[in-house]
DNA sequence: TGATTTAAGTTGACGCTGTCTACATTTAAA
DNA sequence: TTTAAATGTAGACAGCGTCAACTTAAATCA
């Protein structure tokens, strides 16, 4: 019989904790394991157990940090909206490019986002758990969002281009305009690369068309 | 010890069949009432027991009548498309009216349907699982419902105050607009009434302006 | 009509789910 | 060093959708 040198060769190749009872920084990882598997298979494909057994954790150890699995959602959809707000921050701060065509860039990054995110976007804006539960720092993350495009409407106001009215009417106006399209995209489009591109091109312009001086 | 007639009195008042064991079209039954529950409590509320429950049958019964729950939603949301439908159809057939007002008031009508039937609402457009398993009857209903909107803006690009553009496209637009706006609206509006109609006129016109000839 | 097939409803069972409670282990504080 | 707090685990439970096998009523056919 062979001696048995216990957990010699991991503890020399890896440096990890004497025990793996209690994880490194758990919170964050079921946060982000939970995205991995709503972009895998959907959001109805994430229990508990599943989430457990692919972090090697027991299916009640979320409950150690989220109040229950909405909550958990919340964070994950909360996380979304800080990527989604990124995104619209790349294209706002673009330099050397004028403020209408920074907007349309975001429209652009905008149905990018949704199209290349789908679970990250029906999450954030179409999961009903989610979307009413509504956590307070997740309604501060989608207000970040949305402020990025107050922010571009403000500096194409400024250039003249687009009618001086309430900020927060444009920006709604906008808003549902894309939030509208991605939707439809979502749920019915199937057709081919260059359909959707003439598409998106017709509905950025519309929008832009909308909140133009006329 | 009283002698018990038994079910004579009901059998009097009622005409009612021998037996309660087949119910008369309970297909039908499982819809209005799987509409009542969601209206009343949320889609998440509806459950096959309940339900059963409800209509005094067992929790399989529907099985006998749909394929799963999904199946069974969908129909309540291809009912739904078709009350949708029915209220758009008012506004665009009214008479003594310029297209272009018709055309306005189709879209208040499309705001005031989603508003007033939230549960609705969300089944047929947002709930996931309904939104893509999407029954062949169920695809015709929602094409029904968008048909209304190409049918008023074929009246307007004849009336010579929108631009005589592709139809497909246009409607998309529009749609999108609408769609996006009481999606904003049914997640997280929470105001008065005053400022919800400013909202919405001003949303109406937006889009107007986007599809206009300029 | 009577016999038989088909449609419609029922009960029991199964596996899966989220979550509660009580317990175990590790880390931090006193 | 003792104690308290944080973190992870296992057992149990009720609710869910659904499958299979059975029962009853209605429809069809000889």
């Amino acid at each position: 019989m062979r001696i048995k040198i216990p957990d010699m060769k991991k503890s020399m190749t890896e440096k990890e904790p004497k025990s793996t009872y209690h994880k490194v920084n758990l919170r964050e990882s079921l946060i982000t394991e939970a995205a991995r598997m709503i972009q895998e298979e959907g959001v109805a494909s994430v229990t508990l157990r599943g989430l457990g057994q692919r972090l090697d954790v027991s299916r009640t150890a979320p409950y150690r940090h989220f109040e229950d699995k909405t909550d958990l959602l919340c964070a994950v959809s909360e996380y979304g909206f800080t990527l989604f707000r990124q995104a619209l921050e790349t294209e706002r701060l673009s330099p050397g490019v004028r403020a209408i065509s920074r907007f349309q860039n975001m429209g652009r990054a905008y149905i990018h986002f949704a199209l290349e995110n789908t679970s990250y976007y029906s999450l954030m804006f179409r999961e009903p758990t989610v979307v009413d539960h509504q956590t307070a720092s997740l309604k501060a993350a989608g207000d970040a969002a949305l402020n990025e495009l107050k922010l571009i409407l403000e500096e194409c106001q400024n250039e003249g281009l687009v009618a001086q009215e309430n900020l927060d009417l444009q920006a709604m106006f906008v808003w549902s305009g894309m939030h509208g399209y991605c939707s439809l995209l979502l749920d019915k489009y199937q057709g081919e690369e260059g359909e959707l591109s003439r598409m998106t091109e017709y509905m950025v312009s519309k929008v832009l068309q909308g909140v133009s001086k006329h």
